[in-house]
Formats: structure tokens, C-alpha cells, sequence
DNA sequence: GATGAATGAGGGTTCATTCAT
DNA sequence: GATGAATGAACCCTCATTCAT
């Protein structure tokens, strides 16, 4: 399997740098090359094209979020608390890695509709936990039975990503981990029975 | 006023069309001078050069957005009613043109940094307006005075935004209007006295 | 005669001054009109077309050197005498009119072959009237015999016209005037008998 | 080193052919590379632009003119010599490349500023030697002690340069190399003590 | 005669991808 | 598997010229 492969990851992570470092439009995969230290040519025994890097970039990271998701939700707590738990997880991922926030908050929605489409498969898996945890707050009775399950996702996501964008557009200068609570507080209140 | 002049508005309009219709990569000037029924040539007596037409393009549509808001403002109703025709408002000029919707919430976002500041710079006359309602409905003790006017202003426009994405993406299968109420009901709930 | 009526003459100069500052491939005809207070369409009433202009601006500046020379060739005086004139003519004019030196050395022989045909044309005039000297100093014994019309003419001609252009790139720092004696004093003692 | 390489030199020799042929406005990139048999993005391979094609054309063929003139500079003869031999030279490199005369005498000198000033200093080094050549004749006293170096060396290059240029304006009819001796004779007429 | 808005052809350059070594 | 030189399609913008008023 190429993705275990030593420089499947060694390209994938010098994407996100080149990405973050000059841009989306200015992340010429000559520059992916170099910063991963192979040839140009190279690349393409990995990838069948510059977008099969942007998607594996998303799908690699974006798993990280999806397995902690998964374990918050092994857990014996309520709703509400794994959605503070999730949107913690979420911020301090992000917050943790300068260059991955640059390129998810901002470079990758440059990319073309149809690359934004297979971003958005990969991105449902997460917003399916995020349903599961939703769910089960209503029948917990611990969030509003009246609620549009798809708009709860709107608002919690919406929310979620708004805020980590505006951070990112201030040059990440504050703290993102310290809004965690008050967002998680709003979003509740939006749903809280 | 070169803005007054017809063939200002007829590019702005050709502009939308073409870049819904094939994409904002795919929207190359000589297409819009095409749908705009001129030369390539004259579009550079209208504009500086491809950017400021898309910017125009934003500013223009945006306007309409600003203007609206500015009269629900003038009303004397409660900000909770404010933040009801906003809402409203802001679904209902999307929903009425499909073009655009397509536009705004997937086309643009695709364009450099640079012209996005631009757009964000239109954007935040917008904003200034949202935070207008929300420091009122705090004064009149409508919502809670603890929370935080910048997440606040977060939550309800990633809400909307969010929501309106989203059925972008569905193809605009169903009726955005209809959401309008829930997603008032949930912003307003997570913000509420 | 569309050459008697005032704006002939106001594009005309107004050519010299705009290719002057701002270099002959940044000379466009609407700067021009511009400088000359007309409207663009006013041009083509003159002037068949852009290179009609600078064949115009030539004829007409060479015209006053080849007027000069024609007065110098009716005096009583020696060959040698009437090519130091010649010479101080050709220098006269030019360090007299920076805008017209610049045009003439630099900024002219940028144009395209046909144009450049069609200027020595022009030119050809004035070398005619520089053999008829050189003859006459041939025949009056001043010029060696033996000396090759032709190769005379290119001499003359050649130093003249690499010592405007030195001084021209020079920014005109120095008075070309003072060049002139020196300047005989080297071509004379390349020919004299 | 990248003009060790034969592209490099394919190029650059194309260039002379397709500026000749086609004159300097008409000489398309797209066309060098045709007649260099190489693909247009090739050209960038090896030429940082368009102007650094043209630039290197003028700096690897005048490259030959100087290593001549140093090679004149080494044998023991007299300065007088040495001046028959560079105007020989001289006469001789661009008798033999019909080409290259013309790119050199019309077609370059149709470049902007910009590009002429960056000849220019290519230029320097072979009027340097030429400065060697007449310092060496006054100090030997050859030459007259009174004239002025600058203007000698105006006098020299600029008939040297006209002989040429008008034998490439009448297309080459005659034998350039025939007029050599005569061009010397009036030239150190000039200037001999 | 005078205007100036409108026209539309034309070219340098980038960069994802290939393939001979 | 790895390389990197070579490829060639694609597009924004300028500006000389026209012509309806």
C-alpha cells in the first residue's frame, strides 16, 4: 500500500507547508517536490494528479479529527459534554498546527468545485459523528426534540468553523482554545431542551 | 459615474451568469464579454482588470444586502425582530437568484487572498450592521448580556452561511425560505436573555 | 493643405513631446491627442495612420536642417568652412531642443523597418546636400582626390551622429556646442588633401 | 552551466535567423522556438525571458568580436596595425553572418530603453579595448596627443557602425570586406600625429 | 469638422504531466 | 523505483482604428 510508504507522507506533509507557506494558487507541485525532497517526477508514482495530493492532504489530516471524534463517543458521557469535548478537539487540533489551519480555513476552499465535492465526502464522515452525538442528545432528552437535526449540524459546524477562520484571518493571535467555552455555550443554548 | 452606465451593470450581471455557469476558474473575461453581448476591450473601460470586475460583481450584490438591513434597522420593531427580517432577507435575495447563490457561497470563495480581502472588506459593512442589532437586543435585555458580541456575530453569520451552503450544494432542491424561521429559532435560542 | 492648419502642426509637436517622455513604444495615439488637445478621432483627419505621424514628425523637424544647409550652401565660402557650419547647424538644432534630440537619436530608430525606410528617405535629402559639400571640397582641391564620396559621407555622418547620441545618453549633461570645432578638426583631417 | 548546453546555443542561433527574417517586432517567441526545433516552454528553460533571449544573443556573438580584438591586443604591432586589423575583424564577422548583420545594425536597435542600455554595457568592453588600442597609438606617438579619446573613439565606432549599417540597408549588395582600408585611411587621417 | 466610445486581434509565460534514461 | 528535462495548451490585456452622433 503506497500510503504506508515512507514518501506518500513526506509528500502529503510538504504539501501542507508549501500550501500554507505561498498559497494555494502558488503551490506548484515542483515546490510539493522539492520541499519533500524528491523529483517532480516522483510524485506521480504516489499520486495520479496534483488534486489526488490536495484530496489525500485532506483525508490524511481530517482522519486525525475522525478517530478522536470516535473515541469521544466510546466514552460514558453525556451530549453535551462530548460536544464540548468535540468542539475542544476540533480548536486544539487546529490551534496545534499553524500551517494545517492556514490550509483547511483558507487555501483548500480555493480549489475547484469538483475538488471542494470529494473535500466535502471526507468531510462527511466527521459531520455524521457530529449527527450521531446530536441524536443522541434529543433522545437523551438533553437537547430539543423540535430541532432540524440538519440545521443543528448547520449551526454547530457553521459556528465551529466561522470562528476557527475569523482566528486565522487575525494571524492566529489569540488563543483559540480559550473561545471553546463560550462557543460550546452558545451552540447549547441554540439547542439545549 | 461609469457605475450609472448601462453597459456597467450589464457586465456585473454577465459576470454572475458566467461565472455560476462554468466556474469561477472557468470564467474567463472573453466568455463574460460574450454573455455581456461587448468586446473584450470594452470591459477594461469599465474596469481595471479582471479582479475589479469580480470585486464589482461582490460590492454590487452586496449592496442590495446592506441596503435592506439599513431599512429593517430604521424600523421600530425589537432586535429579535430585526434578526428575523435579516435573516429573511438575507435567504430570500439568495434564494431568488440561483446565479448568484452559486456564486457567493462557492464560486468566490475560490478566488487569492488578495481578492478575498477585498471581498471581506465589502463583507464587514455587513457585519457592522449584525453587530448593530445584537449590542441593541443586549441593551434592551432581549439577549443574554454575557455573551461575547464576536462569537455571537460568528455564530449567526456561520449559521447562515452554513445553511445557505449547504442547499447550494444540494442543488437548491429545496425551499431555503422554509428554513428561515428554525435557523432564527436556534440562533436566537443560543443568544437569548 | 491639411500641413498649413494649426492642429497639424499641434499633434505634430505634441508627437515630439510625447515620445520624448515617455519612450516611442509608450507613445500611444490617444496621449498624443491628449498633448495635443484633440480628440483621438481628430487624428485620423490628419494623419493616415500612427506611422503617418512619426513620418511627419520627421519630415518636419528634418525640414528646418535641410532648409539651414541649403542657406550654407549659398555662401561664399570653402568647403571646409561650410562643413563646419554643417556641423554646428546639426549640433545647434538638436542641443536646442532636448525633446527633439531624444526623438531623433533614441526613440525613432525603435521603429519597425518600414518606418525606418521610410525616415531614410527623408535622410536622404540631407546627405544629398552633405555630398554636394564633399564634392565641391574635392573639386576645389580642399579634400584629398582620392577619398570615397560614399565612405566620406558615412564618416561625417557616422561621427556626427555618434556624438549627438553619446551626449543624449548622457542625459545632454554636458554643451554639445563646445564638441563641434574638435569634432571638424578630426573628420577634416580624415579627407583634407 | 546552462550555455554550455546545445539547446542553449540552438536558441540563441534561431533567434538570429528569426530576427532577421521576420524583423525584431514580428519575432515571436513562439517562432524561435520552431525554428530552434524545441517547444515553446523549452525557451524558458534556459532564457529567463524573452529579453534575456535577446540580450544573450547580442552578448554570445559580440562575445567573438571581443576575444578578436583581445587576440590583436597581444601581437607586437603598432597601434595603427592593430586599428586595420579590429576594423577588419570587424568588417569580417558580420560579412560572413548576413544574419546576424542585420540583427545587429536594424533590427536590435529597435529595442526599448531598457534592453538597449543592457547592450550598451555588452557593448562597453569592445569600445574599452578600442580606447587601449588609441591610448597605446598617442603614447607611441602615432596619433595626434591632442585629441580627444572620447571623441576618437566616437569617430571610429560611429563610421565603422555606418558603413555597416548602410551596407545592410542596401541589402548587402557589395563586398564589405573591400571597403576596409579605405574606412582605416580616412579614420587614422583623422586622428594620426 | 470634431468627438470618444467601442472594437477585437495578438503574444509572452506558466506549470501539470510525461517518459527516456 | 527515481529522475528531471521537455512539453504545449491556455488567457489577460493593450491600443490603433472606426464610425455614429
Amino acid at each position: 500500500m503506497k500510503r504506508d510508504k515512507p514518501k506518500y507522507k513526506q509528500i502529503v506533509d510538504a504539501a501542507v507547508i508549501v500550501i500554507a507557506e505561498n498559497g494555494y494558487h502558488q503551490a506548484q507541485v515542483s515546490k510539493i517536490a522539492k520541499e519533500a525532497g524528491v523529483a517532480d517526477g516522483t510524485i506521480y508514482l504516489y499520486f495520479k494528479n496534483k488534486e489526488d495530493i490536495l484530496i489525500s492532504v485532506f483525508r490524511e489530516k481530517m482522519g486525525v479529527f475522525v478517530d478522536n471524534v470516535k473515541e469521544i463517543l466510546k466514552k460514558e458521557i453525556s451530549a453535551t459534554e462530548m460536544l464540548a469535548r468535540m468542539i475542544e478537539n476540533h480548536f486544539s487540533l487546529l490551534n496545534g498546527d499553524r500551517h494545517l489551519a492556514i490550509v483547511t480555513q483558507l487555501e483548500l476552499r480555493q480549489s475547484n468545485k469538483e475538488l471542494r465535492n470529494r473535500i466535502n465526502e471526507v468531510l462527511k464522515e466527521y459531520l455524521t459523528l457530529l449527527d450521531t452525538i446530536l441524536k443522541e442528545g434529543i433522545e437523551k432528552g438533553e437537547f430539543d426534540k423540535q430541532i432540524d437535526i440538519r440545521l443543528a449540524r448547520q449551526m454547530v459546524f457553521g459556528t465551529i468553523d466561522e470562528t476557527i477562520t475569523s482566528w486565522v484571518m487575525n494571524d492566529q493571535k489569540y488563543d483559540l482554545m480559550k473561545l471553546a467555552p463560550e462557543v460550546h455555550r452558545l451552540i447549547l443554548n441554540g439547542m439545549k431542551a
